[in-house]
RNA sequence: GGCGCUAUCGUCUAGAGGCCUAGGACAUCUGGUUCUCAUCCAGAAAAUCACGGGUUCAAAUCCCGUUGGCGCUACCA
C-alpha cells in the first residue's frame, strides 16, 4: 500500500523535539513502504505570525536529522526553499483561491455561512456565556441569515468570516489509529470559523482541503488536536470526501511531567542539539522509543530496522516524559560506536572554537581515542580534551591536586623526582603505554611503593584535572619532551 | 466549568486472561577491574500494576465507577 503522509509545519520559530518525533513517526510510517511520499506543507495562514526565515531553519534540522519530505517544500542542493510534486503550490498563502472556492462551494450548499458579527460583539457574548457558567461558543445569531441577505451584505462589502453550519445531534464516530474508536457529540461543538475577514483560511479548512486534494492517506499529529477531529470528520462529510486515516500522538512533557516540553525545561529547539553535539542517529532512536516501542529488549536500533518493525498500533497512548538523562547516555553509546576518525572530526570545531590549537592530523586522532568513551555530546570536548593543548596553570590548585589522600607535599615531590627519573632512562621509541607501565611498575614493585603514589601525582600534573585518562596513556600521547616539561613545572612549585 | 484523552518501578517501557512471587533500559546505590574519571562486568534497591467494584476456576490484562494527570475550549496553529 503506498503511503502518503505529510508533515505540515507553521513557519513560526525553530523545529520542536515534539514536532520532530511526529516527523520521524511519519518518516518511520513511509520508509518501509513502496511508492509512498513524505510530505511537506507550509501552513502559513496566519500572516501575523509567520518569522523570516523560520522555514529554511526547520528544513535544515530536518535534513540534519536526515527525515527530509520526499514531495513539497523542500531543500534544493543549493539549500534553496523549492517546491517539488505535482500537487502544489504545497505552501497555504499561494492556495488562497483554492479555499474560497470550496468555502463558497459550501455555503452554496447550505453547510457553511456568512457571519457579519463584529469582534466587539463576539467578546461579549463570551463574558455573558461566561458569567453563566456556559461554555464559551458562537450563538449562532447569523447562521439564521437568508441567503438574499448574506449575499447582498457581502456584496455591499461588509466584512464577513465564514463559519461551518454544524449539524444538530449528530453522533460523531470516527477510529483513530492510535486511540481506537472515539466519539463525539456534534452539539458539544461550535461553528468555528473556516475563512477569515482577511481572505485566509483557518487550519480547520486549509488542512482538510489540502489534505484531500494532495490525496495524503495518514495524518500524524499530536493529541493536542484531537478535540478538533470531530470538526474535521463533519467538514469531510459536507464536502462528501472520505477523511484520511487519523493518529494523534501522546504528547511529549517535560521533566516535571506537567506540561508540555518546553523552552523551560532546557533545550527544545532541534538545532540545538546540533550545535551541542548530539548525533541524528542517536536524537533519533531516542524521539522514535518515546511513545512507541519496539515490544523487544533491544535498546538500539538502525532505522531501517526501526522502520521494519514500526507500526502505528504499537504506539502508546499515554503522554511521555523526555528523559534527558537518558538521550545523554544514547548519545555516549553512539559516540562510542563511532570510528575515530569521525569522532576527531567532530571534536575539532569545539575545540577551536575554545582557542586552543587544534588541528586535523595524527595527533587529534589520538586525542579522540583517548576522549571518546567520556564524551556523552562533542561541546564537552574542551572541558575533557584541553589539557592535551595547553600546560595546566602552575598555581596552588595544581600543587593541592598533584598530593594523593593520606601524605604530603613532600612525599609528593619525591616521587614525582623518581619517577622522572626512571622517565629520563626511556627513549623517546619507548615511549608507549605498555613500556611506560612496564617500568614504571618495575619502579613501584622495587621499591614497595603504591600505585596511587606515584602514578597520581603524575597524571594529575600533567592534565591539571581530577579526571583524565590515566598516567600511561597521558605520558604517550604528550611525548617525553612535554610530559617531562610538564612534570618539572609541577615538581618545582 | 464543559468536552475529550489517559493511568505498570523516579523516568522510558515489556505485558493482548493463566508463562508475572511483573521483565528490560536510564537514573540511583554496592562490588569487581583500576593511578583518577570514563568504559566494561557483577549485583542491589525500586511498581500491593492509581483506587473501588464487578465478570471469570483464574485479571496488570475484560467491564463499570471514582480519583489524578494531560489536552482543547480564538477570525493561532
Amino acid at each position: 500500500m503506498s503511503i502518503r503522509a505529510r508533515y505540515a509545519p507553521s513557519p513560526t520559530g525553530d523545529l520542536h523535539l515534539g514536532s520532530l518525533r511526529t516527523v520521524i513517526f511519519d518518516w518511520l510510517l513511509v520508509h518501509e513502504e513502496p511508492d509512498s511520499s513524505l510530505i511537506l506543507r507550509v501552513e502559513d495562514t496566519d500572516q501575523s505570525r509567520v518569522v523570516p526565515g523560520a522555514l529554511e531553519r526547520q528544513l535544515q534540522a530536518l535534513a540534519w536529522m536526515g527525515v527530509s519530505p520526499t514531495e513539497g517544500v523542500c531543500l534544493d542542493e543549493q539549500g534553496n526553499v523549492v517546491e517539488i510534486g505535482s500537487y502544489g503550490p504545497y505552501t497555504q498563502s499561494k492556495r488562497l483561491e483554492i479555499y474560497k472556492k470550496y468555502a463558497d462551494e459550501l455555503v452554496a450548499a447550505g453547510k457553511a455561512y456568512r457571519c457579519f458579527c463584529t469582534t466587539e460583539r463576539l467578546e461579549t457574548m463570551r463574558a455573558e456565556q461566561q458569567a453563566n457558567h456556559l461554555p464559551p461558543r458562537y450563538d449562532r445569531f447569523c447562521r439564521s441569515l437568508t441567503a438574499e441577505e448574506s449575499a447582498a451584505r457581502a456584496a455591499a462589502g461588509e466584512s464577513c468570516v465564514i463559519r461551518h453550519a454544524i449539524p444538530d445531534n449528530q453522533e460523531v464516530k470516527f477510529t483513530d489509529q492510535v486511540r481506537g474508536e472515539v466519539l463525539f457529540q456534534s452539539n458539544e461543538l461550535d461553528d468555528y470559523v473556516l475563512m477569515k475577514s482577511d481572505g485566509y483560511p483557518t487550519y480547520q479548512l486549509a488542512n482538510v482541503v489540502d489534505d484531500h486534494l494532495m490525496e495524503i492517506t495518514h495524518v500524524l499529529r499530536g493529541e493536542e488536536w484531537l478535540p478538533s477531529l470531530p470538526k474535521n470528520v463533519l467538514l469531510y462529510e459536507a464536502f462528501g470526501w472520505t477523511p484520511p486515516k487519523f493518529a494523534h500522538l501522546p504528547v511529549i512533557l517535560g521533566p516535571d511531567g506537567k506540561h508540555k516540553l518546553s523552552k523551560r525545561d532546557g533545550d527544545v529547539s532541534v538545532i540545538d542539539y546540533d550545535q551541542k553535539g548530539y548525533l541524528p542517529d542517536a536524537l533519533f532512536n531516542m524521539l522514535a522509543m518515546i511513545g512507541w516501542s519496539p515490544g523487544t529488549e533491544e535498546e538500539f536500533f538502525t532505522r531501517d530496522s526501526l522502520a521494519k518493525r514500526f507500526s502505528l498500533e504499537r504506539v502508546q497512548k499515554a503522554a511521555a516524559v523526555f528523559n534527558f538523562q537518558r538521550l545523554d547516555y544514547v548519545n555516549g553509546w553512539y559516540i562510542r560506536q563511532m570510528q575515530i576518525g569521525e569522532v576527531a572530526e567532530r571534536i575539532l570545531p569545539y575545540l577551536v572554537a575554545a582557542n586552543l590549537p587544534a588541528q586535523a592530523g595524527n595527533y587529534l586522532l589520538t586525542v579522540a581515542a583517548a576522549i571518546q568513551e567520556r564524551l556523552k555530546h562533542f561541546d564537552e570536548a574542551e572541558e575533557v580534551a584541553w589539557f592535551f593543548f595547553k600546560r595546566p596553570e602552575p598555581n596552588e590548585t595544581l600543587r593541592g591536586l598533584l598530593i594523593p589522600k593520606k601524605t604530603d607535599w613532600e612525599a609528593t615531590q619525591k616521587h614525582l623526582r623518581e619517577s622522572m627519573q626512571v622517565l629520563q632512562g626511556l627513549a623517546e621509541d619507548q615511549w608507549v603505554p605498555d613500556i611506560l607501565d612496564e617500568n614504571l611498575r618495575l619502579h613501584i614493585a622495587m621499591n614497595n611503593y603504591k600505585n596511587l603514589e606515584v602514578l597520581w601525582p603524575i597524571r594529575a600534573a600533567l592534565t591539571g584535572v581530577p579526571a583524565s585518562p590515566g598516567a600511561f596513556e597521558m605520558l604517550s600521547i604528550l611525548g617525553k619532551e612535554e610530559s617531562l616539561a610538564r612534570l618539572e613545572r609541577a615538581v618545582s612549585l
